[in-house]
DNA sequence: CTTGTTTGCACAATCGATGGTGCAAGAACT
DNA sequence: AGTTCTTGCACCATCGATTGTGCAAACAAG
């Protein structure tokens, strides 16, 4: 690949030109020069030089030195996912406009593999760590506590450092109370008839449940163990269950509680497989918003999480002196069918 | 935030603990050691105390010593999007298994920022450098040379090293003829009734709709200029084109092929303010696959474009010698209507 | 027992930037 | 004129790992 490049100017470079020292035009260069007095004119001169010869420090060097890096890490399940791909963007936002630099990585639900991208990212000696979604957000908390690194969980809590997540009770309550009001006009919903299918033994997903069979319980008076299935979050295993549920009784529920837009892609494989006009009376309530899936031919109603104030807060927590390693609850937001919301990309400017 | 954290273990320490110098530990603990006739024993020594203390490298001080760091950058345009995010997540995937560190950040389409991203990933010495849908490969080719980085374009293509790129001529051919089939059984498409909405002057958008007008005047005999609307990436730009449509013509064209799932989303905002009724005789081809938009109440075609194979051939061309600034054209597929295809997250176990 | 080899490792320079300390020249003051 | 400040900068150790070089001890050969 193209390498002709001469090697980048240093500061020894830039020193030797100069005819000032290497410790001036470092002083110069990173801003600590007039607390070093530094002649105001000595400074221009360095200044220009720099310019001239493009001059951009090593960061590895500064890093070595001052045991900081400018990295800030975050450190997510997935990255191919509508709500995880926001945070990457909503993450790195707040992070350039700190004047660092973000380093987003991720570690696929494992929690072995998530502390062993956290040791990497230690290695690189990054500033702070974001924890988003981790499966084992304690291991990785040891990791990053024997390293001294400032961290924070988010999306998922850890009960090591504080974490900043949705408020999933609440959001599974306006969920399902919404899936179940869509039918009330018609023919309302039976217990039986309101299925939860996805997520798995995390904080979150317990958590939903616990407001799904709350709501159940208080509008529809009961709340059948059967009518949870929890199959992880994989596409694949929503699918396998929606098959089954169909094999067995002919059809689909008519009310379907989806935990992620992941397992909402295990649906469509399984709708992918079968004529539209099966799901004419569907309702489906999915935890994530997704901008296509608002449109599709049945009613969806989604709950959008506050990625931006999930963010925001966590940038605030994290810096905090002493911060307790409680639990900050974020609103999400319920999102009616044929909905398009504007996202973090609204905010960049479109360079025509 | 949590630092109780004791200093980490250098091979300073590991040198006192074991009784040997920190050359021969270095040795040890980076493999060179048979090179430099380290004893078995002594090397096994070094070795379990590492593990005890659970030693790892400082990247800085390596990566400043031998100017390397075991970074491989991504440079994408933006992450909230399934084409970068899946982008990013196969990138990942790749450089992991090549045991280095992916650091995926994103430069807004802002040939300014692209140029400044590129400075600050050179500045942490990274490897390698991919740079994906740059709106100005050729002026972070500059930064990248100056600094003797190799690098490479992805979807969209430089002059000045490989490019590899989607085949979005062939693409723009397969996804227009689609469209236009799709209607032959009822009633045919007239010329003026199949625009195309969105891109900008950027060679992918240049050669779609280079497809899309040859394909238009072979099989419907006519291509109106008018029939084209390059309004742009940001989706309120394109929700204000068809919304002018709309008001002008009170109706969409029958044949809509949309440039990117950006824009897409431009048109579900539009969609948004009308019922779904309006638009029952709607095709829409979009030249980017979502699983969601799949299922719309409409046919949606998509092309799906072949990020896997991408990214292999970027790593195999990146790797070769000599490598001519040749563009290398990669296959996209069409997707009919109601698919639901699996991606890079179905390559990942699901643990429950 | 001397000379030549091989083995096994230690030494020290180096990568580039940082920051504490020291010191000369000029200004201010007595 | 002598003393004390202040200004303006240079010097040097340091961060942790890599790597070329040198050299003693162990061993083999004659």
């Amino acid at each position: 690949m193209a390498s002709s490049g001469k090697k980048k100017a240093t500061i020894y470079d830039l020193s030797v030109l100069s005819g000032s020292s290497p410790s001036t035009v470092s002083a110069v260069l990173n801003g600590t020069w007039q607390k070093r007095r530094i002649k105001e004119s000595t400074a221009e001169l360095i200044r220009s030089l720099a310019e001239t010869h493009q001059y951009t420090a090593n960061r590895q060097a500064r890093g070595l030195r001052s045991s900081r890096s400018g990295l800030i890490g975050l450190l997510l399940p997935i990255h191919d996912n509508r709500y995880f791909s926001s945070m990457a963007q909503t993450f790195e936002a707040h992070v350039r406009s700190k004047g660092q630099c973000p380093i987003v990585v991720s570690a696929s639900r494992d929690p072995e593999e998530e502390r062993k991208t956290a040791e990497t990212l230690i290695s690189y000696s990054i500033d702070e760590l974001f924890i988003c979604g981790a499966t084992d957000p304690d291991g990785v908390h040891d990791v990053c506590e024997a390293a001294g690194l400032k961290h924070i969980n988010i999306d998922l809590p850890g009960s090591k450092v504080p974490s900043v997540i949705s408020d999933n009770y609440e959001g599974g309550r306006m969920l399902t109370e919404a899936i179940i009001r869509h039918f009330q006009a018609t023919l309302p919903l039976a217990p039986d008839e309101l299925y939860l299918f996805g997520g798995r033994n995390d904080h979150a997903s317990r958590e939903r449940i616990r407001g799904f069979r709350a709501v159940k319980q208080e509008l529809l008076g009961a709340d059948p163990d059967a009518c949870i299935q929890p199959t992880g979050y994989a596409p694949n295993n929503a699918r396998l269950a929606f098959e089954a549920f169909y094999e067995k009784h002919g059809r689909l529920p008519r009310g379907l509680f989806v935990n992620s837009s992941i397992n909402f892609e295990g649906l469509l494989r399984f709708m992918a497989g079968h004529p539209h006009e099966n799901f004419a009376d569907l309702v489906v309530g999915c935890y994530d918003y997704d901008p296509f899936a608002s449109f599709l031919p049945f009613p969806v109603i989604m709950i959008r999480q506050d990625v931006e104030g999930m963010i925001t807060k966590a940038f605030e927590v994290i810096e905090e002196a002493r911060p307790q390693a409680r639990i900050h609850l974020i609103q999400p937001e319920l999102v009616q069918p044929r909905t398009a919301l504007t996202g973090p990309l609204d905010a960049l400017r479109d360079i025509e």
